[in-house]
DNA sequence: AACCGTGATGTTATAACATATCAATACGTG
DNA sequence: CACGTATTGATATGTTATAACATCACGGTT
């Protein structure tokens, strides 16, 4: 498991090939990658960072995208739902999917200077949350992990 | 470690047994236990749910013990800040701590259709994501883990 | 071609959650 | 009692998210 996101890296390769990927998705299971949608992603994917709608929309609204909540609220749902994009929960705010090639249960690493967001794997519902939910009868569906703490470029600038 | 929300249990000595911890508590931190934020636990306390600020703030108000949001909001970041409450990100809001006894990571299991929500404890900084923050350089300091699904009485009910 | 169903978009308004600011008041301590 | 600090009151505003309804674009059917 990698963790991507604090190291540097070929961007703009990263960034079409994670596109290239999501077509290729959405072409498999015969889902729509409209101009918004495909547009909205791109924009999370510019950064590793995690975003607020209301950023997106600003940006989309600058490109006459659309200029209304609703719009970037769709495209982002549609981009949570099928698993391109991750609602980051601490920050009400959204990212781009660093794991497209396979199904994973993300955790983040969220910094909480710069906001650059890193995104890894657990494997929480084996362990003692799993426990804790299966002798309470609680059936999980859903795991948010988020850590919020200093990223390594933070930590030596001391925030 | 207990995990507890889900059975039934003495509601009323529950209620009375966190309350006089949390006065302890703060006796002894030197903290002011106001009644708008002994009032605002107790609300929470009433039940082992979430409850968002302005339902808190519904009840406030008709006890006359205030009417705008900065009062809930207030004693919301008073009671989360020293430990007797705990925020729910993944549905903006509040839950009494169950654990009012030790230090504690806490994790939550939330019921998707009635709002019950479990506390129980995680060692997650020990575990992957530990793992991974270390080997990215990420300084943990603070994790949210909330699990998301059925609890045991909605499961039967087949919402 | 005309029709229809479905999914995506456009648009307006509003709901829900949260904070900034500044004045007024209470509280413990010397 | 005077002082500094913590808390509360009050008004306004900022931020995030959704409801509701109209319209458009496309593919299949008649």
């Amino acid at each position: 498991m990698k963790t991507i996101g604090f190291d540097s890296h070929n961007h703009d390769a990263c960034i079409s090939d994670a596109l290239g990927m999501a077509t290729d998705i959405c072409a498999q299971q015969k889902l729509q990658f409209t101009p918004v949608r495909r547009r909205v992603l791109e924009i999370l994917l510019h950064e590793h960072r995690a975003m607020g709608a209301y950023d997106i929309l600003e940006v989309l609204s600058s490109e006459g995208l659309g200029s209304q909540p609703p719009v970037v609220y769709r495209a982002l749902d549609f981009l949570v739902k099928h698993g391109l994009a991750h609602r980051i929960e601490g920050l009400n705010a959204y990212t781009a999917c660093a794991h497209l090639d396979h199904e994973h249960v993300p955790a983040f690493l969220i910094c909480r200077t710069c906001k650059a967001v890193a995104e890894t794997d657990t494997g929480i519902a084996q362990g003692r949350l799993g426990q804790a939910a299966a002798s309470a009868g609680f059936t999980i569906e859903k795991v948010v992990v988020e850590a919020e703490g200093l990223c390594p470029n933070c930590t030596g600038a001391a925030a």
